[in-house]
DNA sequence: AACTGGTCCTTGATTGGTCAAGCAAATACT
DNA sequence: AGTATTTGCTTGACCAATCAAGGACCAGTT
C-alpha cells in the first residue's frame, strides 16, 4: 500500500470510474436506508437485527461474544454495547461460559426470537426493494462470490 | 414498507441469500478498510478525501454547502463539520456567497489541492485492491448502472 | 505453588455522524 | 413598507461506533 506498483496506478477506465462512484454512493446510502426502513417499521436497527439473526441460527441460540462480533462485522467493544442494548430490552441474556469463566455467551431469549420473527418481513422487504430488485437478470451467484472476496478484508498490507 | 405485498415476502432463493449476506459484509467492511488504508498512508480519511475531490472538480473549485453535502452523501450538518475539520488544516476555506448572503462556499485552497494530489494514488490503489480487482471480467458498466439505481435512495415510502 | 504471559470481555475517552432547534438573510403577501 | 414564511447553514444534544487500557481468568514454566 505504501508503495503501490506502477501497474496499480493506471488511471481508471470510464467504466471503472463509474463503478467506483456508484460504489461510493451505495456504501453510504444503502446501510442508512435499510436501517431507516427497519427502524421506521419495527424499531429494530440493522445492527441489532443482525445480532439477533446470527444468534437465532447458532446452535442452542447462543454464541460467544467474539464469535458474534465476527459474524456481525463489529468490533468486540461494539458488540458488547449492542448486546447491552438488547439485554435491556429483554431480547438477549448473557450467561457465563461454563468451560471458560472469562467468557460470556449471548443467548437469544424467547422474546428476542419473537421480535426477530416480527421483524424479518420488514428486513426482507427492505433488502428486496433497496437492493436485490436492481440486480434482476444478473448472475447472482457470481456477484456474491465477488462481493465476498471484496469483503474478505485481508489486512495483509 | 409498512404493508409489504405478499409477493415481496417470497423467501430468498439461495443465490439471493448468498448475495445479501455478501452485501452485508461489503457494506460494513469496505468503507472501513478503504478508509483505514488511506488514513494509514496519508492521514486523509475517506470523507475528507471525497469532499476535496468533489471540490477539485467543481468550477472555480468552490461549491455551496448543500451541493457538496449531496455529492458526498452526507447530511448538511455532517458536511459543516467536515469542512470545519478541513478548514483548520488549511485545506479549504469558507467564503460568503455573493449572490445570497445566507450561503457559504467551500473553496479548495492550493494546499488542499496539493494534499489531494498527494493522496489520490493511495485512494486509487486502495479502491483497486479492495474492490475493482474482484470484479475483473464482469460487465462493469452494467454493474455500475445497477449500483446507481440501488443508491438512488428513493425516500418514497 | 507462585509467577508470567496471553486471552476474553468490559470500560473510558474520543470520533464522526445524525436530528432538531436556532439564527440570519431572502422572499412572498397584503 | 411591514410582517410572515421559507431557505441556508450552524449549533447543541445525542448516538453508535472505534481504540486503548484495565480486570478477571487461564495455561505454561519453574
Amino acid at each position: 500500500m505504501s508503495n503501490p506498483s506502477a501497474e496499480t496506478l493506471q488511471p481508471l477506465t470510464p467504466d471503472e470510474e463509474a463503478l467506483v462512484r456508484a460504489l461510493g454512493q451505495v456504501m453510504y446510502v444503502l446501510p442508512r436506508t435499510i436501517d431507516a426502513d427497519m427502524v421506521g417499521d419495527r424499531q429494530l436497527p440493522l445492527t441489532e437485527y443482525t445480532a439477533l439473526m446470527n444468534l437465532s441460527e447458532a446452535p442452542d441460540r447462543r454464541l460467544r461474544m467474539h464469535e458474534l462480533a465476527a459474524l456481525c462485522y463489529l468490533s468486540l467493544s461494539g458488540m458488547t454495547r449492542t448486546i447491552i442494548r438488547l439485554e435491556t430490552q429483554g431480547l438477549v441474556k448473557r450467561e457465563r461460559c461454563e468451560e471458560d469463566a472469562r467468557g460470556w455467551n449471548a443467548v437469544l431469549t424467547d422474546a428476542g426470537f419473537a421480535r426477530l420473527e416480527e421483524s424479518w418481513p420488514s428486513h426482507l422487504a427492505a433488502v428486496r426493494r433497496r437492493f436485490l430488485q436492481h440486480f434482476e437478470g444478473h448472475d447472482l451467484a457470481r456477484l456474491a462470490r465477488a462481493f465476498r472476496q471484496a469483503g474478505a478484508a485481508e489486512t495483509t498490507d
